[in-house]
DNA sequence: GACCAGGCACATC
DNA sequence: GATGTGCATGGT
């Protein structure tokens, strides 16, 4: 898939003239972005606000705590963001990882070399790939571009590349093009996000559709 | 009531 | 490697 430097820049002034800055992850720290993460795994942000409230509310917004609780405990507050049993099990997965190696320090887990934390967090049952990414990007501040289903829509719909294509193949789009830049990155994906949901709904549009160019 | 939401692991072919 | 399925709440 050839795409230039130009008119990625290009998809990028007009999103963000549109858009303006997002300043994304919202969240207050590093940890509530790794927890918010896990918690919009194909779930609406909205729901995941709900949740984060009520580990807030109840003073359990920390690795020790959430580390701390019962399984049981940790589901019933983060209820509303759905999945909640599948949830809980991978916010503990993460919170085991987190407390075992880096003594439940997002800084100190920081530290690590990119690459190496990236196929780390990879090994952590229930982080794929967006969520390792979107930890790594939007917590940790580092030089990774997130793929997202928006990604995929927006960037397939206007033909620069096949829906089904594979994670790495839209990362690679990203990383071998444009300038290694933790903030044009976080801005970048923020606006596939925003113009996604507002003009990239699911339908009608369907890969094997004899009429898919109909909508393009 | 149908559809959608900032995925992932797992089973099966 | 590609495809199908379960997981679940809450808004439109």
């Amino acid at each position: 898939m050839k795409v230039g430097k130009q008119a990625l820049l290009e998809i990028y002034d007009k999103l963000y003239s549109f858009y303006g800055p997002q300043h994304w992850w919202p969240g207050d720290s590093p940890f509530e972005v790794a927890v918010g993460a896990i918690l919009t795994q194909n779930t609406n942000w909205t729901n995941v606000e709900k949740a984060i409230a009520n580990l807030k509310s109840a003073h359990l917004l920390s690795a020790r705590a959430m580390h701390d609780i019962p399984a049981t405990r940790l589901a019933s507050l983060i209820r509303p963001s759905g999945y909640f049993n599948i949830k809980t099990a991978r916010l503990k997965a993460f919170l085991a990882f987190l407390m075992g190696k880096y003594g439940g320090s997002m800084k100190r887990m920081s530290k690590r070399d990119t690459g190496m934390l990236r196929v780390l967090l990879l090994e952590v049952h229930g982080i794929g790939s967006e969520t390792a990414d979107s930890i790594l990007l939007y917590a940790l501040n580092k030089q990774v571009f997130v793929v997202d289903v928006y990604t995929r829509r927006v960037l397939s719909r206007h033909r620069i590349i096949d829906f089904r294509a594979s994670y790495e193949e839209y990362q690679q789009l990203f990383h071998n093009v444009l300038d290694k830049d933790a903030g044009l990155f976080n801005e970048y994906h923020a606006l596939f996000v925003m113009v996604g949901k507002d003009y990239c709904k699911p339908k009608p549009l369907c890969a094997d559709c004899p009429l898919k160019d109909f909508f393009l």
